[in-house]
DNA sequence: AAGGTGAGCAACCGCGGACTT
DNA sequence: GAAGTCCGCGGTTGCTCACCT
């Protein structure tokens, strides 16, 4: 009953203004419980949400400066989509501010790349056996993603998939997390180049804590 | 002038982890 | 230690507005 009362969708200026009020006595904190003292017909996480992206004090708003905008794509570059962790290093900027730009930022980047690509693979597929990726690759009526029969495509779609998948993601963040508190890392010694290169940490086998990297108990293998 | 389209933005949702009881 | 609650994060949705045809 009470869910069904709380109200969605954009604040009024009474709605900022009482909740400011109530920010100023509570703190930023306990959202739910001060969502109910503000009498305000709005949950816990909407308040918070409201409060941290448009009424806390000396929050930024307008257009990202060119500089702004080069740390972020810097720290995307190097992070990925950990917007909080970006947003943190750009004082009076939001973690949604930041994913909004990067979308429509990377957006516009991922078509020309695209179109630059597909243009290049057509030129050069007359005369290769390699057929462009934008030819293995085609989007079915359901929207899904379809591969061609050829195995070598097959392959190419398959690298495309793991690379984009949860597993993938999860598995480089964690990596990243942890190569950062290892200081020197060994390259495999077949590295044909660098984007297919295998690297690992140095391990040291006098430290018992670190018996074997496949033995930790951390979530990185609890995906359903 | 009217309709279509895309960009930008605010807000919501679901999940996982931290914290509390 | 288990269960419940809260918080933070990243992904997604939907609205508004400007621009184009």
């Amino acid at each position: 009953m009470q869910e069904e009362e709380l109200r969605k969708g954009p604040w009024f200026e009474e709605e900022d203004e009482q909740l400011t009020a109530i920010v100023e006595i509570m703190g930023e904190k306990r959202w739910d419980s001060l969502a109910k003292a503000s009498g305000l017909r709005r949950s816990g996480k909407s308040c918070r949400l409201r409060w941290l992206n448009y009424l806390r004090p000396n929050l930024k708003h307008g257009r990202l400066s060119g500089e702004e905008e080069k740390i972020i794509l810097q720290l995307h570059k190097q992070w990925g989509n950990k917007w909080s962790k970006i947003a943190r290093r750009l004082p009076g900027r939001t973690d949604n501010e930041i994913k909004n730009f990067w979308r429509s930022h990377l957006r516009k980047k991922a078509q020309v790349q695209e179109q630059g690509y597909c243009e290049s693979f057509t030129k050069s597929a007359k005369q290769e056996v390699y057929n462009p990726p934008c030819d293995t690759i085609s989007i079915t009526t359901d929207g899904s993603l379809k591969a061609s029969d050829d195995p070598l495509h097959a392959l190419k779609l398959s690298n495309y998939a793991i690379a984009n998948s949860p597993y993938e993601s999860r598995l480089t963040d964690w990596a990243s997390g942890w190569l950062e508190e290892q200081s020197e890392v060994r390259h495999h010694g077949d590295c044909p180049s660098l984007d297919l290169c295998f690297c690992y940490p140095v391990w040291n086998s006098e430290d018992s804590s670190h018996t074997s990297i496949w033995s930790s108990s951390g979530s990185l293998w609890d995906v359903v």
